[in-house]
DNA sequence: TTATTATTTCGATTATACTAGAAGTATTTA
DNA sequence: TAAATACTTCTAGTATAATCGAAATAATAA
């Protein structure tokens, strides 16, 4: 995952709103729920809802399928899971030892 | 972790130049750099860069302790483990079941 | 003390995000 | 065809963020 779609990814992730969205979708689980629902269920203005639902489809967290008037929302958990991965991996694996600080100190002299 | 922390912090991961920032420290390991070191190593202005340590720090994903002129930042592995972790607890614990879902219809009708 | 190095604050510009009402479209049911 | 439901687009106000040069501070070294 390149960093600038990992920023991205995160940057949608990180407002409460649509958090919230994401959280209710994953509750909901692989089959989703419609617009409205979540709508009603998290009492978000529609305009607001349809808003924040454009930014997550626009990075991939989001799915959705037209089922006659409805359209259902579910989350794509691979996604998310990336996400949550690059995190991680940024965790576990550093690599610069720690004589290169003095190393990078030296170097800047 | 509460759900507005967590979206502040996502939020503040998601921005380019702070996940470069974070990566770098990653890498850095426990032991951390200079704010100069990571200034001239990724180019980024003294300014800005300031600017975005200070917002690093407010969501507690930087540590920071001076020694001499230098102000060594280091990143607080923890902080950012809970915060992969509560995205990986979204991923993996869904639980409506699927027929909530027309429930959920049939209340709101 | 003066100079140098390291980092921050200030200030200003520019851009982007959040929010939501009102009006619109599209589909379905009566 | 008319009315209802489901969702989107438009529009616009307000707020917050990103950027960075210039000047300021603070600590050390000469």
């Amino acid at each position: 995952m390149k960093l600038e779609d990992a920023a991205e990814t995160l940057a949608q992730l990180g407002n409460p709103t649509r958090l919230e969205v994401v959280r209710y979708l994953v509750k909901a689980g692989p089959s989703g729920v419609p617009v409205g629902s979540i709508q009603r269920q998290l009492k978000i203005p529609a305009s607001t809802l349809t808003h924040h639902l454009k930014h997550l489809k626009g990075v991939g967290l989001l799915m959705q399928k037209r089922e006659k008037t409805n359209l259902w929302c579910s989350i794509n958990f691979d996604r998310l899971h990336e996400v949550s991965d690059y995190l991680l991996e940024e965790c576990c694996s550093f690599s610069l030892r720690e004589s290169d600080n003095a190393k990078t100190e030296r170097d800047a002299a």
